[in-house]
Parts: structure tokens; sequence; C-alpha cells
RNA sequence: UCCUCAGUAGCUCAAUGGCAGAGCGUGCGGCUGUUAACCGCAAUGUUGUUGGUUCGAGUCCAACCUGAGGAGCCA
């Protein structure tokens, strides 16, 4: 459960920090419980810390030991070539078969089980299940293959916490029934070792897990390795050390439960759009110029060329909708930009929805009933992950259609008040704006922290965004733009807008922007055949699961995150 | 690119310019329905690098390296 955690860290509340922590009030980080003194990340005192703890399996494997059971290997290698065993329960003949039960129900499994004691052969049915389903099996005999999370030997106890990708559950050894040296191979584990278990399921409140509340009376077990000296223990570590480990961190329980959020996330919204009548269409990744001209991009050697990586497919889905009408695309994009903050990625997923015939009012609900299904989805499908992740759901639960609608005149009026109201001279500081600029991290923190929901903040100066938006009717110096801006401090979720429809003002409007007019003579020519009213948005994946998830940085959302300073592994 | 901070044992961190330490982890032993168990004993260091100040530098100074947070930019 707390393997690993980042932030979990034994750390006295440095001065920066609290300055952060003070500047940043409301914002992103603040994740409820567990903190120590209850002041977010860094925040837990030495002073909280029980002294003298020891447990998990590694702590009783030497070398020694390793070549013990070494040796215990080897001989009951001789031992089977010459048709004898051990003594004790071991697995030894492991077969699953597969039978055309009901629709996912797991295959049954056979197991050969001898006793060396007895002499006697025994033929166990047990059904081969997933963690996660642990719930519809209590008072059966079941086998789950997975690895050890950690273990605590307690006498003729012990308690072994399995994992198998699925979820989480407790195993516990009793060594009158296993026997001692399966029981004593067990005990010696190291933690992340590989193993198959069979026993009964039972319901126990005092057992632990994902789904909590069951454990396994085991019955018999399979070591497939014995692993030594794992480096992530369950305990405090550093940013940088995890993130060298990032292969291996992600075993870790919070890791696994953001992981599964994730791929909830992504599913609900090709759900969503696919179930809408969107057409899933794939934009190039290598492109020949910046899009919007102005993020810096990675450049790659395209043969004799250069060319970048794609940091939007919205100006090839245009072009797509005008021949399937309304298209999505979801894939990786890539920014250069040196941003070293909680909210960057170098390489990230973004899924564009592009409408035709739909302006700016229609765009801002396909938008909030996007985002209300995504996060609904989530909630209904990944409550035990949320809850490992010790997400307050309350704000969550709040994400329902209609969202607030704001203009951005309006939004510079609310943040001027803001920054009226308060005494704090810093963050005074940070809210000074005037109209016609774009508003920085700091104004939307404050901005959302009025609503309980996301706000769509509309009508934003046409100077600080892209070319292709359309002009304002009547306000030239407005552009049909909506940023969607989550609350809880996460940000700029959605950047979305109406594109201009007319030939001639896009055209102007690429000049005005000095982008190489050549490179966009196609990008004209949606306009000049057909042209038609339509809009789109792009929604960042990682920003939205580290809002949902309730994270402090975004490169937790990742599996393997490419951030400014970090390629490997 | 700019601002702030950090780098000491495997990990997380202490150490007025004066013998380099603790907790965890690791090893050995004890105990036992545990939930980051507990009790006892033991081993563990090129203090990021280079140079400087000083009788003496983990500590002060300079440069560099690495990392973190923030700004800008953005999803």
């Amino acid at each position: 459960m707390r393997h690993g955690d980042e932030g979990r860290r034994g750390r006295r509340c440095r001065p920066e920090r609290r300055g952060w922590l003070r500047r940043r009030r409301g914002g992103w980080l603040r994740r409820g419980r567990g903190r120590g003194r209850g002041e977010g990340i860094g925040g837990g005192g030495r002073g909280r810390r029980r002294a003298g703890r020891c447990r998990d399996g590694r702590s009783y494997c030497n070398n020694r030991h390793r070549r013990r059971l070494r040796a215990a290997g080897s001989q009951r290698e001789a031992d089977e070539k010459q048709g004898e065993g051990d003594v004790g329960f071991h697995i030894r003949h492991y077969t699953a078969v597969s039978l055309p039960l009901m629709d996912a129900m797991p295959p049954l499994s056979l197991f050969l089980v001898y006793s060396r004691e007895t002499s006697t052969t025994e033929t166990t049915m047990t059904t081969l299940i997933p963690i996660e389903r642990i719930a519809a099996h209590v008072g059966e005999r079941v086998t789950v293959r997975g690895w050890l999370q950690d273990s605590t030997p307690k006498g003729k106890l012990l308690f072994m916490r399995l994992r198998d990708g699925t979820g989480m559950t407790q195993a516990v050894a009793y060594r009158p029934e296993l026997g001692d040296e399966l029981f004593e191979q067990l005990k010696r584990l190291g933690q992340e070792s590989s193993l198959i278990v069979s026993g009964t399921v039972k319901a126990n409140d005092r057992a632990p897990g994902v789904p909590r509340g069951y454990e396994i009376a085991v019955e018999a077990a399979e070591v497939l390795q014995d692993a030594q000296d794992y480096p992530i223990t369950p305990k405090d570590h550093g940013v940088e050390f995890l993130m060298d480990n990032r292969h291996l961190w992600l075993r870790s329980s919070r890791q696994w439960a953001i992981m599964r959020v994730r791929a909830t996330v992504k599913r609900a919204i090709i759900d969503f759009l696919d179930g809408r009548g969107f057409v899933n269409i794939d934009t190039p990744i290598i492109t020949p110029s910046a899009a919007e001209g102005t993020s810096t991009l990675f450049e790659v050697a395209y043969f004799e060329e250069k060319a970048y990586l794609a940091q939007t497919g919205q100006l090839y889905n245009e072009a797509n909708i005008m021949a399937l009408n309304k298209v999505y695309c979801f894939g990786p994009t890539f920014r250069a930009e040196k941003s070293k903050t909680r909210r960057h990625l170098a390489e990230f997923w973004m899924v564009e929805p592009e409408i035709a015939f739909c302006d700016l009012e229609e765009l801002m609900r396909l938008e909030e009933e996007f985002v209300s299904a995504i996060v609904g989805r989530t909630l209904a499908e990944r409550a035990n992950e949320l809850e490992l992740l010790e997400r307050d759901v309350t704000p969550l639960q709040n994400v329902v259609a209609p969202f607030p609608r704001i203009s951005y005149d309006e939004a510079v009026q609310r943040v001027l008040a803001i920054r009226e109201a308060t005494d704090d001279p810093e963050l005074r500081d940070e809210l000074a704006i005037e109209w016609g600029d774009d508003f920085g991290s700091p104004h939307e923190t404050e901005l959302t922290k009025q609503f309980d929901r996301p706000v769509f903040v509309y009508g934003y100066p046409t100077q600080v965004k892209a070319f292709y938006m359309e002009p304002w009717p009547g306000r030239p110096e407005v552009c049909k733009s909506v940023d969607l801006l989550a609350p809880e401090g996460y940000g700029e979720i959605i950047g979305g807008s109406e594109r201009m429809s007319d030939p001639d003002v896009l055209l102007a409007a690429i000049r005005r922007h000095e982008l190489p007019e050549a490179n966009y003579q196609w990008y004209i020519d949606l306009r000049r055949f057909g042209s038609v009213p339509h809009s789109g948005f792009g929604l960042g994946l990682e920003r939205t699961v580290a809002w949902i998830c309730g994270l402090e940085h975004i490169r937790m959302t990742s599996p393997f995150p490419r951030t400014l300073n970090r390629l490997t592994p």
C-alpha cells in the first residue's frame, strides 16, 4: 500500500516548501490524509515516525540462506529424478485447463498435490482467479499467481501480501498445515518474489487488500523465483531514486492504482466519442512545421529534411471532418518546451475531437458532457483505486454538466476582485493582470476556487491564442475560444475553439502571424471547398488523470514519463 | 532561459568551522492474527566534482555537475 510513495518522506518541511504551500493553498498537492503533520507534501515530520519497526520478506535472506535454498532446490531436483520428493506439500504439476464456461469465468486449473509425509497423492480442484474477483469465491479453493509484495512472519503464522496485477490480497500460511520446509521457504522469500499460491478464500475484516476484507488460507504454494534485494522498500524514498527505478516503482500500489485509472479514463474517452458517432482517425506524428506556430518542437531528421514531432493533430482533423463529419485522434504529442513544473511532460497523450457544423456553444455542451462522462465512469469503475489513492471523491461527484461559463472579460474582473481582497502581498503580485494578458497558473488556480466543478472561460483575446480561431462577431480583438479549467488547482485540461471558416480571414491571420504561407495552402483549401462552421478541442490525458486521482505531479500518471531532465528508464 | 532550494551510509535525513551520526533497510538472536509489528546485538562512508579561505571545512567562498520546485509557455 505504501511502497515507495513519493512524498512520504520524513523530511522536515523546509522553508521553500512552506512558502510554496502557502502560495499554492487550495491548489495542486494536498492529498488529504497520511501526510504527517498535515502540511501536504514533505510535511511528515520525523516525530511521527515510529522507531524500530522491521518488516518485509527481505529481512530473512542472507547469502547463507540463499545457498541453503539453492541446495534445497537442487536436492529436490535430484530427488525428483529418483522418484522421491520432499517432506511436506509441493505442487508438482500444474496445468491450467481452459473450459468454455460462462463468459468471464476464469479457467479451472487442476492441481496434483503430493504429500511425501503421508505418501499419498491428492488431486485438488482449484480455480485460478484474478485477485480483483476474490469476493466471488469465498469458501472456495482458489489459485492465485503473483508477486510477494510484503510479508510478516508471526511465529506459526505467516502473512503474505500478494499482488497479481489485478489486486492485492493477504495469504495466510500456517506452519502445522504447510510443513516446516515450505513454511520456512515462504517465510524467507524476498520482496517481489514470484509464486503461485492455492488455498481457501475466507472473508476476514482484518485482512488488508484491494479489495480488502478477504484472505487466502494457504494450502499449497510453488515459488517461481525467490527475489532478493528489491530496491524499493516500503519506506520513504525520494523522487530521483523512485524515477530511476520507475520500471520497478510501477509495481507499487499507488502507481498500480494510477495506471488502472488511466486505462479507465482512456476507455471512457474512446467509448464516449465512439458512442456519439465520432470516427477515430490517426494524424501524423512527423510533421513539416509547427502547427500552431508557437511551441518549441522536437526536431527530427526526415531523410534530407528537417521535420518535427507533432504537437497537435488538429489541423489534419479539420481536413478529416470534411470527409467524415465528426472525428477524433488520440495519441502521443510532443512539446520541447523547457517546462519544469508538475503540470508538464515532454511527451503526453491528447485526445482531439473535431466536429463539422459545430459552433462554440455546441462545443461547450459537448465538452461538459464528455468530462462528466469520464469522471462518472471512473468513479463507478475505479472506486477501489481512488480509495487506495486517498482521493476525496466528493469534489468529483460534483462534476456533472452543465458547467459554469464565464467570459474572459468576466474572468479578468473576478481575478482583479480576488486580488483586491487578498492580504497576501505575494499573491497580490502574482495576480496582477490587464485585459489582453493570458492567465497564468496563479490566476487559473484562484479563479477555479470559486467553483465546485470545472469552469469554462471563453472569448479570450485573439492575441494570446492560436491563429486559426474564429473572430468574435463584432469584436475582432476577441476570438471564439474556450478553455476548461479543472477545479482544485489542476489548471487547463481542455483548450478548444471554433475555427475560422472564411478563407480570406484565415489567410490574413496566417500572414499576421508570419507563418510560412506555402505550408498552409492545404489548410486554406479546406475553406475554399464547402467551408462550414466547425469546432474542436484537445484534452490532455495526463492532466485529467492527475486531477481525477488527486496527484501532486503529472509524472505519476505516465508509466515512463518524459520530462525535461529524464529520458530513462 | 530566469528565480529559489537541495546533494552526507542501500534509502530518508541529522551534525555552532573542532572525533561523521540516527531511523529505516541489511545480518544474527528473541517474540508472535499481523496491517510501515516489536525487543536485543552487529556491520555500513572518497560528505556531488574541482579549486580556494583556515591551525582545522560536511559546514565558509568560487566555478561546475546532478536533481527538485516555481516563472514563462502550454494539455
